[in-house]
DNA sequence: GTCTTAAAAATGTGATCATATTCTATCGAC
DNA sequence: GTCGATAGAATATGATCACATTTTTAAGAC
């Protein structure tokens, strides 16, 4: 029996622009191709098959490899395979349960710097999402999404969580878009409205409730997709 | 004016077994210098440096060094300098919340896993961490007791917040190091026997309590160092 | 036809080298 | 003497190569 050819991918490529160096565009490159679940769980990569795929040598493809590995979004085998993990119901919950964890901590230490210009960013942003909503285009739904999330994070200078938060992102990043694109229309109700108004009113308690209510959403919406089940455990 | 030269190191080695790849071997090695203190924060690392030390190639180092900046421990410079980055006071403080948003969560995940050799084992560190103190060790008092939090933990066999953790306990490590090695005699309330009895009675708010416990002890004896606050921003 | 075995291809790791960028230090202007 | 510029050293990056291990393929035995 053949397993699946690594240099069998379809990648959402990029533009390399000059100011990145090439392992950072390569990381980048496929870090978008995970979230976009463009690459499925249990897919074997290799890294002279990415570097002939991507027309580079095989260095700057070992460092994203290995910094993807390092964030557990991709997973290095014991048999030095590197493949995509493949997600469990247990995992997924636990994965979920963190990003409320670490997502209403963050938005929490966010607020007391949160300025006004950082709102009339944020409602740009959603804006997107609505659009990207109202067309169905799941890539850039949850690309805005983490846009929203990381703005509104980042306002605290002294932000810690982001990289915690990134890694839990990475790891569901694969199987939610996969679950997702079985949906016929993503419907959502827009909790962000709600937290860009708790943040015009300085309500920490208000803006925590909606950024938990905002991830429990998307998982119940994932939740709905008939024969979730089947998903887990790379029952593909 | 001259920075401190890159090569100029006072490393902790350790012996290379043969199952350990070469960059493996030397990510350790780093992250246990790390975890010491031994590389203090604003030092200048230079991947030839290091791999001129340690009398490798410098294609293990980078990586090695990659991975550690992956995980927050070592910091990359636009500049391409690798450096351990200092610590200020909210970040301390940030990384202590969410030591224990992530600590207590993990430790209320594991408690329905433990079983009594879980207990015994972890008695047994508990056992070493007193030798330690006794000892005034405090190499050994910080790594039993991570080895405590880690067996802890890990016993969810569905546990997902491990790394994210280890990544928060080397932010703190070098700082740590350094302000404990200043107490003239590291004082600490077990609490690691009111853990052990909370596992016992299966008592899970005691348990999360005890864990609280245990990480604000460790936080409220670096702030009775004296004159902490000139460890703060790297004024050495 | 199925299982075992051996050859062949592919892969990750580590070493070495070329190059562009950054840092250091010496030299010169004021 | 102090400041700034230029030459040299040092560095990270990326490419190529050699090697050990693993995987895949192919051939042979029953």
């Amino acid at each position: 029996m053949k397993s699946s050819d690594p240099k069998d991918l379809k990648l959402l490529m990029i533009e390399k622009s000059d100011d990145l160096k090439t392992h950072q565009w390569v990381y980048q490159l496929l870090r978008n191709n995970l979230l976009c679940g463009r690459i499925e769980p249990g897919k074997p990569l290799t890294i002279r098959g990415l570097a002939e795929i991507l027309q580079v040598s095989p260095m700057p493809v070992r460092e994203a490899l290995h910094r993807l590995a390092c964030e557990g979004a991709v997973e290095v085998k014991n048999n030095r395979r590197v493949i995509v993990p493949s997600m469990t119901a247990e995992k997924f919950s636990e994965l979920s349960e963190l990003r409320i964890l670490l997502e209403t901590h963050a938005a929490e230490g966010a607020l007391p710097y949160i300025k006004q210009q950082d709102i009339e960013i944020l409602e740009q942003i959603d804006a997107k999402i609505d659009a990207a909503v109202e067309h169905n285009d799941v890539d850039n739904i949850s690309l805005h999404n983490q846009a929203f999330h990381r703005h509104l994070y980042c306002a605290n200078p002294f932000q810690i969580a982001v990289p915690l938060i990134e890694s839990l992102w990475l790891q569901l990043g694969p199987f939610s878009r996969i679950a997702i694109s079985k949906l016929e229309k993503v419907y959502l109700v827009d909790r962000h409205v709600e937290a860009l108004e708790t943040l015009r009113q300085r309500n920490l308690l208000g803006l925590r409730r909606a950024i938990e209510a905002d991830i429990r959403d998307g998982i119940a919406s994932i939740k709905t997709v008939d024969g979730i089940h089947d998903y887990f455990q790379g029952v593909a």
